[in-house]
DNA sequence: ACAGCCACAATCATCAGATGTATCGGCTCC
DNA sequence: GGAGCCGATACATCTGATGATTGTGGCTGT
């Protein structure tokens, strides 16, 4: 077994043992190198590989720390490969995100805040606003886009939700998505879906948000590659 | 940014990009290295974050390859956190495990083989035999369950959907939450439960699958954490 | 006494070079 | 023609040195 696996479980398990516990400092590297007995370079391979799920996070000049653990860090590495599924199998992914997508639509309409809801209509707001210019910054539209739904997700009450959908929400498959759909000029189409939902959310109405939020995926997905009955999963 | 990740992004760009496509064999590491203007050391570092959710494989005297690229194998790392954090934490995967696994039924009912129809009666039937069995094999019982929900979801018509569902419920995420959830005695239930959906499939009744489903897994987390009005998004 | 600036020490980041070890593929020998 | 040897190739690991960044504690000026 490599000498970064062992550097992997040795810390894994000192976590789990509850040696090390979140917010913890890491010994400095050369002292937990010797006391694992690997070098230097070995251990940072090892720190390196558990900083991608998030596990811990090192910082220049001050040293290595145990993350705040949640689920929802090692789901950001698997948006990558949803990106990836997206190139060939977009229709199906499309498919997918539609269904927490909405089942988040409808807890957040009982639970946003005053808050979030005014950021949400400020987006929006923008958005229209962008969309009226000559400029039309493309960029910054699909921005928004992927704010709002975050927004939404966010306020659904489930942590794990709201990162599942950023993976699957994330900015490469909305690239690609509005790049076909602007195409079509249908960012005011867009816009009034957004603000049907914004409504049903400050209604604080979740079977109403849950429609508004469906109808909008469906009415996208739509719009990319037409209606075909083969094999979406209904909602 | 640290060189590491330079690396890491590099490489998934190259992948995105097409440059290097699943089973491709990398660069040698000192190649690699000077055509991305950094040492051997942090490519290194780079490649062992890569690995950590299963992006690369990498063989000693071989060289470095890409993997078949999947949704499970980023999740992997999951497994972790929820063995740590517990409760909080499986309960929201719990929660959101329930939502795309419900959509998966309803088109599996009308599309479902009769092979695989067979097979997950034949699965069914295992279980209640094993469970009848003094040895009582949890593990395999276990490894039951997931290939029965693994058959529905290869049969939901939506690849994508399949491999989100290995992810959340696979091995890895599950074994644990249900290791207690069997030892309560809880199988006969569970048998009960798995049959109905099996029916609902035979008789091609999506709307009855998708009940039979959301049943299910509902009751298995109710068993699990209670009932609680908290957070879980209403299905 | 307090605020702001500065130098120092601790810590991670990165590099270069050398050596060990596993794998694969071709060659040899039977 | 097949089994086994052998060398080229590629990753694995270590060592030692140097750069970059951050946090801290002391110093200074008001």
């Amino acid at each position: 077994m490599p000498r970064a696996d062992d550097v992997v479980n040795s810390v894994k398990r000192m976590i789990l043992e509850g040696v090390l516990r979140p917010g913890d400092r890491l010994p400095v590297e050369k002292e937990l190198a010797d006391s694992l007995g690997v070098s230097r370079g070995s251990l940072r391979e090892g720190i390196s590989a558990l900083s991608m799920p998030g596990v811990v996070d090192t910082r220049q000049g001050d040293g290595t720390y145990i993350t705040n653990l949640d689920v929802t860090k090692p789901l950001a590495p698997m948006g990558f490969v949803v990106d990836l599924e997206g190139r060939g199998n977009a229709r199906h992914v499309h498919a997918v995100r539609r269904i927490p997508e909405c089942e988040a639509a409808r807890p957040a309409a009982g639970r946003i805040t005053g808050e979030a809801l005014s950021r949400a209509r400020a987006l929006l707001d923008e958005a229209i606003r962008i969309a009226g210019e000559a400029t039309h910054d493309h960029e910054r539209i699909i921005e928004i886009d992927i704010e709002f739904h975050r927004v939404i997700a966010m306020n659904s009450g489930n942590p794990v939700l709201a990162g599942l959908l950023d993976a699957f929400a994330g900015r490469t498959v909305r690239a690609r998505l509005w790049r076909s759909l602007h195409e079509e000029g249908a960012d005011r189409r867009t816009h009034g879906e957004h603000l049907a939902i914004w409504k049903a959310l400050a209604a604080r109405d979740p079977e109403r948000a849950w429609i508004r939020m469906a109808n909008h995926l469906m009415g996208v997905e739509e719009s990319l590659y037409g209606l075909s009955g083969d094999m979406p999963p209904s909602t």
